[in-house]
DNA sequence: GGGCATTTGTACGTATGTATT
DNA sequence: GAATACATACGTACAAATGCC
């Protein structure tokens, strides 16, 4: 999927820097799945918290989590949560 | 990427069908390439072209051509167009 | 180099639908 | 039924890259 690096769990979205912010976001979530801030077979937060916490836009959140779903990090759940699939 | 099946080069989207807009629209076009009105090497219509023709938004236009880029059946180029692959 | 048109990329906000709790 | 949560779709605006004068 070829994220930028350099993104720690705490890291803020920069809005002038040179990543596209939904790929800040996606590598941010990474970085705090990696840490097991969100551990494996829990939910993250749902879409409106994400939202809130950085500042961005729903499209924005759904973009980095699809992205994560595509690498097979994440599974979205309707009506459920977006879940953290076992590190394989 | 599980594309529906049973589109042709010349279906209709179908507002009320059961299938999601952008997955008709890719499937659509999958259908196009495979019979090389969109031939390989060649750039497809625009977006613009596409979501006039479809009658749907340039977001739709955008998600079913990104998933057919992640199927490596399209590449697009910023500024130039939206590129068919070699069939591989 | 500058200016313009074309084309894709990103991001926002909003509305509605569907599934789960 | 109500609340929560993800899914789809629309419209809009601006940015960035390309190509052609």
């Amino acid at each position: 999927m070829d994220l930028p690096s350099g993104y720690g769990p705490n890291t803020e979205i920069d809005d002038e820097g040179m990543d596209p912010v939904w790929k800040q976001l996606a590598a941010i979530l990474l970085a705090r799945i990696d840490a097991e801030v969100y551990p494996a077979g829990r939910a993250i937060p749902s879409l409106t918290q994400l939202l809130q916490e950085f500042g961005v836009s729903r499209g924005t959140v759904l973009k980095a989590t699809g992205h994560l779903e595509d690498a097979g990090v994440l599974r979205a759940v309707q009506g459920r949560g977006v879940f953290v699939l076992p590190k394989q």
